[in-house]
DNA sequence: CCCCATGATTGTCG
DNA sequence: CGACAATCATGGGG
């Protein structure tokens, strides 16, 4: 439009002698008269536009048929060759956009864009796992495979319109060209030049389309998965369940890949997080283990009454050969068991003598004691077994054989805090068995405290 | 609003 | 790659 009003003016412009046309060239008497009769022409063509559809279809087949228009087609024909060396310099293609690519390859790789496949759960598994975070949690996962699906149906069906627009207006500019290609001269190459434009103009709207798509994904991502990234405490229940873990396995805090995964399903988290607490755990512990005294000795309470529970029904059921179970409910794999009941049965012994001395009050150590007595019946208020006595004696070896530390052992490693050896390790001394003596009790604090 | 506990992240090391 | 140490950043209690 713009160009044909420009070579209309451009016709108007008076200056058409100084075009090297071919336009017969009047002479004499029939001066006058062509001149009028171009004069009309270009009337014509120069008020079409304030015509009517009708009148101006009419008026173009009239001027279709015009004797001159054959003389004006070429002159056009002329024009065009002209002003199409300028357009043809202009550059037609360009290297595909990097920033298109950019957002294509994110649309893949979130699954969005990819085949469909299951729905596009693998999709979504796909986007999880890049997020460094495995198939757990199933319940939020759902919801976001759910929105996912949605975001990705949404961009199919926006992108298929797009598409269908795009081929319905090329065809239509297309039939438009060839139309007027009666009546101007558009070479095939001006055509695919014009496809090309709108193709453009097109894959730019896909852009925002694509780009709007990677925004939205990335909301719905931050939402469900970063979300984990902010700081959510625990729920009780699973600290509760990784504090008698790390305080039943004091002497070796390095829960395994299985007890990690069983940790992670039981505690509604994830194992890489079981790591990131134990980790915690680990060092926040051996800096300050004082800090960690009460909590500990509550855990091992805890713990105690579970592996008694457990050793006592071992012991009942010793004969009838059924496997023991915790009544914590947590199930611990066999050798786990194997060494927590090694551990804890002696560990237990003496934990509650020692928390019964009176002098060193457990908390929650009633309910301990309780099940203790209704367990075994025969709870004695025992004098403290001072470290290096009889029982620590056993437990010692027992812990020893269990673990195979047993020359790592010095003085009373079990009633000292310090499982942890001088250079900050755990391997070369055996956990305090969560409950110290009042005296080990208060070192404790003070040399741990120090640092 | 401050402070501490705590989950997560980052960088280093073996 | 896992453990550790330091650090960040937030949640929640006071």
């Amino acid at each position: 439009m713009e160009e044909q009003s420009h070579l209309m003016h451009t016709l108007g412009g008076v200056t058409l002698t100084g075009l090297p046309v071919a336009l017969p060239v009047p002479h004499d008497g029939a001066d006058a008269r062509n001149k009028q009769d171009i004069g009309d022409i270009l009337h014509q063509i120069m008020t079409i536009t304030d015509q009517s559809l009708d009148e101006a279809q009419a008026k173009k087949h009239g001027l279709n048929c015009h004797r001159m228009k054959p003389a004006l087609f070429s002159v056009l024909c002329e024009i065009k060759e002209k002003t199409g060396l300028s357009i043809r310099g202009s550059p037609d293609e360009d290297p595909p956009d990097p920033q298109l690519m950019r957002l294509d390859n994110m649309l893949l790789a979130e699954g969005v864009s990819g085949p469909e496949k299951g729905g596009g759960a693998s999709a979504v598994a796909a986007a999880t796992a890049a997020v460094g975070v495995g198939a757990d949690n199933s319940i939020e996962h759902s919801d976001y495979r759910a929105k996912l699906t949605q975001i990705r149906q949404i961009y199919h069906t926006e992108l298929e319109k797009y598409e269908q627009a795009c081929n319905e207006f090329t065809t239509h500019v297309m039939n438009l060209l060839r139309e007027q290609s009666r009546t101007r001269p558009i070479s095939p190459k001006e055509i695919e030049r014009m496809v090309n434009i709108i193709h453009r103009k097109f894959s730019s709207i896909q852009m925002q389309l694509k780009q709007s798509t990677c925004e939205a994904v990335m909301i719905l991502r931050s939402r469900f998965l970063d979300a984990r990234r902010k700081r959510r405490n625990f729920s009780k229940q699973a600290t509760e369940i990784l504090n008698e873990y790390f305080y039943s396995h004091l002497s070796n805090p390095y829960p395994s890949e299985e007890a990690k995964e069983e940790l992670a399903k039981k505690c509604a988290i994830t194992v890489s997080q079981v790591s990131n607490w134990f980790g915690n755990k680990r060092i926040r512990y051996k800096k300050n283990i004082g800090k960690f005294q009460e909590e500990a000795n509550l855990y091992a309470a805890k713990t105690a009454v579970t592996a008694t529970q457990a050793v006592a029904a071992a012991v009942h059921n010793s004969q009838t050969n059924s496997p023991a179970t915790p009544s914590s409910g947590f199930q611990m794999k066999d050798e786990d068991f194997q060494l927590d009941a090694t551990e804890d049965k002696n560990n237990l012994l003496n934990n509650i003598f020692t928390g019964s001395s009176g002098s060193y009050s457990l908390p929650g150590s009633g309910d301990m004691f309780m099940s203790m007595s209704n367990l075994n019946g025969s709870y004695q208020p025992a004098q403290v077994p001072v470290p290096g006595q009889t029982q620590g004696d056993s437990i010692r070896h027992a812990i020893g054989q269990s673990l195979g530390y047993s020359d790592g052992l010095r003085g009373n490693p079990l009633y000292s805090p310090h499982g942890l050896n001088g250079n900050g390790g755990w391997h070369d001394a055996v956990t305090p068995s969560s409950v110290t003596s009042p005296i080990e009790g208060a070192n404790s604090v003070h040399s741990d405290t120090s640092n």
